[in-house]
DNA sequence: GCATGTTTCAAACATGCGCTTGAATCATGT
DNA sequence: ACATGATTCAAGCGCATGTTTGAAACATGC
């Protein structure tokens, strides 16, 4: 059976490792975690992961399929909402909200931790694409990846299909690169002095929201030669 | 000496070993790349390696400080004949041209495997940052990023200095995924159907330029809430 | 043509990783 | 109280990787 003691502050071995490993893949990335300073932070043997999730792959996969749908989830609910917003205003969604619902899934004060995570499984994806990265971006990415491009092109009819395919990944890029690099480098806020900085997220939300709009924007900005 | 046989085909053994590194990173990835293989791709015995380079990443660190260098020459001259053609007519730079010259160090048909290796080496920064990406960020990038948001501010007088930033390092995301995308997983044109298709390169740049031109646009795009 | 420094080679070494093992411990039903 | 199945644990196995080694092969100066 699966209890300790009555009172026990600590969950499950298995909930504990789960946690232990979101934890650590958000502070070091996802090949920074081992089998054994994972079971060391969630306190328990390191057989453990092998006796709870088979391996550790399986383990890994569990933590960030949970962490793909929870944003999906957020995000399809935000789309739901926009749609039905602008069908009772017998219109076309706003470009703008449909933008903020992309972004507000990955920078918000609900779930921190959520938007590094995501960043982390898709660059992990590009760098060295595995079976369960894989698996992830095919099962629970795709299908809303296909969903949003559908509302988005409703807020940017100005542009055809192959322009909304492009900047809707143009767009996925921009958004994780920048996730990272809060993280990881600091190189933005390093280079501007300061002036620059992902961790005000009231700011990053504000300036990625408004090159993101701006990019779809009507073409009124470029003057080609 | 560094000499085979007279009439040898192949180069010093040290050469090989760099060409063979660039080719396999950029082939493989960073992680993906051991010793062993790169051995066998050059030719050479696998010590060639640690007697040439000292250690593997040395080797790493010299390749992609050379495709560094190569791709900000590239764009340092660019934007030298931008501003020069600029000053004579006496005006700022052209964004279009500007936002070319950083996509076209990237996308060309002269240096067909930079744009990705230079990829790589970000990503991989990203993921998981060591000495050797550290050091060529900072020592190779950082300035010519300053000097690029310089002459892009001129190009772009209606942004202010923190918007810049922002707006530059979010164009280097997008770039730096879309490139990405090509070669690992081949999202954009699995979701399109092959409508978006990043390995038509006339399509990419077209594409690309056109997102970030916008991105950078005037603020005419936008409508918030 | 031999002596000397340079380069190559097969083999082994060291390390860190995911995973397995078999015994010990615990929880529970009867 | 005991039997049974589930869980924990320290120890170690197997493997891949970067690196070292010491001898052989090579090139060059005198």
């Amino acid at each position: 059976m699966r209890l300790n003691h009555v009172n026990e502050l600590r969950l499950d071995t298995r909930d504990a490792l789960r946690d232990a490993a979101e934890e650590l893949y958000a502070e070091k990335g996802i090949d920074g975690v081992t089998t054994r300073g994972l079971a060391e932070r969630a306190g328990v043997n390191m057989a453990a992961v092998n006796y709870h999730f088979r391996n550790k792959d399986n383990l890994t996969l569990e933590v960030f399929r949970d962490v793909a749908r929870r944003t999906v989830k957020r995000r399809l609910d935000s789309l739901a909402r926009i749609e039905a917003e602008a069908a009772t205003e017998n219109r076309a969604p706003h470009l703008w909200d449909v933008v903020e619902a992309f972004v507000d899934a990955y920078v918000n004060d609900d779930t921190p931790r959520t938007g590094i995570l995501l960043a982390h499984l898709v660059l992990q994806h590009r760098v060295r694409p595995t079976e369960w990265t894989r698996a992830i971006v095919a099962q629970e990415l795709d299908d809303f990846a296909l969903r949003y491009m559908a509302v988005l092109h409703r807020a940017v009819p100005h542009l055809n299909e192959r322009e909304v395919h492009w900047r809707y990944h143009l767009m996925v890029g921009a958004v994780m690169m920048s996730l990272s690099d809060q993280r990881t480098d600091g190189r933005m806020k390093r280079l501007s002095d300061g002036l620059a900085n992902p961790e005000d997220r009231s700011q990053f939300r504000q300036e990625l929201i408004s090159f993101l709009v701006a990019s779809f924007g009507s073409p009124c900005g470029g003057d080609g030669p």
